[in-house]
DNA sequence: GACGGTAGTAAGATTATCTTACCAAGCGTC
DNA sequence: GACGCTTGGTAAGATAATCTTACTACCGTC
């Protein structure tokens, strides 16, 4: 409950209230679909409650839009500008360079992952 | 807190804790980045409790992985098959076609809106 | 003015999360 | 085997969130 947080938890709350018009939905016929109440589906796009990752997931197909587009992608985000490199780099100097390569390939399978679409 | 919601929170609980140890990170890294307790960590990746949008899109960034892989993209969502379809037929039989028509154009700019990139 | 639909907000009850603490397992050292 | 260190899981009370109901206001229609 930082004001950082607040900021990016206002921007998702933009966004779902702005993919649920384009959608044609009220709030009622959301609260409706996810077994929530109206009031909340009002105070989730008001940026006054959070949105679970399920929740998100369930918006994001009832509006039919990506989910990175609700999230705004974010990069900007944890905490500074890139605080994960510093133990990135902490964590990856006492690596060995065979295994820092291939943890690189397995970040690059699951990055590529979502291209193979449903799999498994 | 219905069964089915505990599903979809496993399922992400899962590629949460995949992601991390991926990442070479431990949960106690993964807290302090996040600005949580170790605990909270654990439970979160053992499904027990939730994890909020905007922590989501943190956790992608910081794992450096997409947040539709961290979600499984879970297409098969919202209550029973396609609710939403019914829904929408029975609102969408009440728009004029050219407003049918606008509607799906911005639904479309809404979907090629991610292409775009950072831009501002 | 009355009616139906939509959206925002308040207050108490309910539930989840937080925070601290404790415990167990793995690993290297002696 | 004992010790210290790190990691990960869990418990219990305190705290903060969400839920649920009810009320209010706005808008278009009659």
């Amino acid at each position: 409950m930082t004001d950082q947080d607040s900021v990016t938890r206002t921007q998702i709350a933009e966004r779902l209230k702005e993919a649920r018009k384009l959608a044609g939905l009220s709030q009622g016929h959301v609260a409706r679909m996810l077994g929530l109440h109206r009031p909340s589906v009002s105070e989730i796009e008001a940026g006054n409650r959070r949105v679970s990752a399920d929740e998100l997931a369930k918006l994001a197909a009832l509006y039919d839009v990506n989910v990175a587009w609700l999230l705004r992608e974010v990069p900007d985000s944890v905490d500074a500008e890139d605080p994960r490199l510093e133990l990135a780099a902490r964590e990856l100097s006492k690596l060995k360079p065979e295994d820092l390569q291939r943890l690189l390939n397995l970040l690059a399978v699951m990055r590529n992952d979502k291209d193979e679409g449903s799999g498994g």
